[in-house]
DNA sequence: CACTTAAATTGACCACGGTCACTTTAATGA
DNA sequence: TCATTAAAGTGACCGTGGTCAATTTAAGTG
């Protein structure tokens, strides 16, 4: 019979991922250095590996709960009725995707895509990003043609794309939001 | 006034990129190791270095060129008359791009995507994919009110996204033709 | 052909993520 | 209360990508 897990372990736990935040408010996601958590922390490295399975596991959990706090703000706004204020509805969460390119590579390796078997925190808000889109679907003058699950992959597909347009550098954030209207005003209002 | 490079120089890169690739040919992408190449190629690591900006840039460039030969192929085909067909058109590609996981990111990471400001050997076939793209879309019965670049675009988002489903352990390669095959024809042929 | 200068190459070295045999700490039960 | 056992934590160590001052090689030049 396995033992329950100690408190000491969720105690040391909580104080890796407070130092882990302590240290990208202070500089930047890309520029986390486990050395500098666990240090943070007052643990020794190893800790850290017996807590998670890899430095990305940690970024998934950050920028994960980061995600999910922005999502928790955008479902209590009211639900968009236009293929533009779907857009404007999901800048705020695109913003933060791409604060910085390391952030958005992590994303992408972590995003319901490129997730491991297990689905982690990313791959969670991806499908609560799904879920918070099909209303507004549904409810909106938007096309019946297709299934609402369908039509909001569909939107993930292309703000991703417009995302990774964005870190061609000539391109900047009034494009990305202008690019992305562009496709949904396509994929959400198509004339035929 | 700065001198030419010299043939020496051009040797050398020669064999790190055929070392390179006898290494991939026996073993994988993921599983390549500079250190391996240069052995190979009987050159020093810094070499290496000197020939490249990072281990990410002579993958960019051979990935690349595999992309390349199977686009060279792409259009030597009948061009697709239905969304269906446009799916069977890509399959060539995107099976490559997912051969393995580690080169469906790099290849995330360099698409016009993630890529770095000067534009490198796969971002260059994403370009080339749209070119391909563009004629299909405006011979065939496909939708016209938006433009054929913009359609093509489409296309290269939903593809991606068909991809990354791929890689949750649960889907397999007829799901990535299926899925895709969903998407184009929602995408293409909009019934409104 | 010497001599100069810049290109090309070298390999010891560093940074950093990740591992693992070992030590310390806490729960369990007789 | 103390012995037993598993969980938690430790830090020296490793693999691998990447750096750079020093060295070698080749191309001008008088």
């Amino acid at each position: 019979m396995a033992r329950a897990v100690q408190k000491r372990r969720l105690e040391t736990r909580a104080r890796l991922v407070a130092a882990a935040q302590e240290v990208i408010d202070a500089g930047s996601f890309e520029g986390l250095r486990v050395e500098q958590v666990v240090q943070q922390a007052g643990v020794a490295k190893g800790t850290f590996f017996a807590h998670f399975p890899d430095k990305d596991a940690l970024m998934d959990l950050l920028i994960g709960a980061r995600m999910d706090s922005i999502l928790d703000r955008m479902v209590t706004s009211d639900p968009p009725r236009t293929a533009a204020q779907v857009t404007d509805a999901l800048m705020p969460l695109l913003r933060f995707m791409t604060c910085e390119r390391y952030v958005f590579d992590v994303i992408l390796r972590h995003s319901g895509a490129a997730a491991r078997a297990e689905i982690g925190p990313i791959a969670t808000t991806f499908g609560r990003q799904i879920e918070i889109m099909i209303p507004w679907l549904e409810r909106g003058p938007f096309r019946k043609d297709v299934a609402g699950d369908l039509l909001a992959e569909g939107i993930q597909a292309f703000a991703v794309q417009a995302m990774a347009l964005k870190f061609c550098a000539l391109h900047n954030d009034t494009d990305l939001r202008a690019r992305l209207a562009q496709y949904l005003d396509a994929w959400l209002m198509p004339a035929r």
